[in-house]
DNA sequence: CTATTTTAAGATAAAAGACTCTTTAATTAA
DNA sequence: TTAATTAAAGAGTCTTTTATCTTAAAATAG
């Protein structure tokens, strides 16, 4: 897989974040109930977000969590390097440590293309870019919804 | 990580086999020596790949595995088919089951794009293709040694 | 035929990843 | 100040992957 789970869960709540057009503070538990997330999972997660400065937090009563910056200036490249670290854009496709440009693999030259076309898809793809192709096709986020029935109150 | 450590080994081994211009049968022991890998791991990939095809295999004394095909008709993408199966090329990026041109998430026509285009890198790279380079090069397909010591008797 | 060398298969163990549950700490509404 | 609500942290479980160990079956050299 090219992504963890973990990340893709954290790909889902921000992209259900950057659709909530309010900048109130969302609470972990209904979101975890609408993208099918174990709550606490999920709250892990978001953790790592808020650690790494792409979400704020909130506690107490009307707490939860919100995205850091507009959502137009996250890109997917952000929310995979909070979770799953560089490695996806710094690992040898042959699994050989510290292949690079000064010692590389025989593979290392036609991955490092590879690479970087992920990796610049990943940061020219915005949280707001999915959101809208989201909302216009009304596609979903999860096994069986949809984004209307997902900003449902 | 794209491909899991099955895969990686396969590719190395593959190689491997692919470097050796005599076209004997390798036995599997000093191979996984060579190669730093679990005999008995390494076994089990072989198998897979010869069930699948890509090398031949022939017991008994002087018995091993060699490539079934020319290494120049045998792509990365043989292998990795052979071992992790076709998910790389098929799965949601946002991991929701069924997701393609009928029921698309977000994110499926961007990733679409970025996977043709690891899977065109695999499908268009040989054994040959790397092999040759490795050699030209004295290149690694381990942790610490090259070529030329790899291909020594 | 016999001994040897190998592939092959199955059971088992260790490690990593995914997920859950429990407890603690922080914050605020009332 | 108290009760409610939340984030946060930690321990522990389940599952998958990775790796090992044991045994069986096949094939051939001699």
């Amino acid at each position: 897989m090219l992504l963890s789970k973990s990340c893709v869960y954290g790909l889902r709540a921000a992209l259900y974040l950057a659709s909530k057009e309010k900048e109130e503070f969302t609470p972990i538990k209904p979101m975890s109930e609408r993208l099918e997330i174990s709550f606490h999972f999920l709250t892990k997660i978001l953790q790592q977000l808020t650690a790494n400065g792409l979400l704020e937090s909130f506690k107490g009563p009307n707490g939860g969590v919100r995205l850091a910056k507009s959502p137009d200036k996250l890109a997917l490249i952000d929310v995979v390097l909070a979770i799953d670290g560089p490695k996806l854009l710094t690992e040898c496709a042959l699994g050989l440590p510290g292949c690079g440009l000064k010692n590389p693999c025989p593979l290392h030259d036609k991955w490092a293309i590879t690479r970087d076309s992920i990796r610049d898809m990943l940061a020219n793809t915005t949280l707001t870019d999915l959101v809208e192709k989201g909302k216009k096709e009304n596609l979903r986020l999860t096994e069986d919804g949809d984004f209307e029935q997902l900003l449902r109150d």
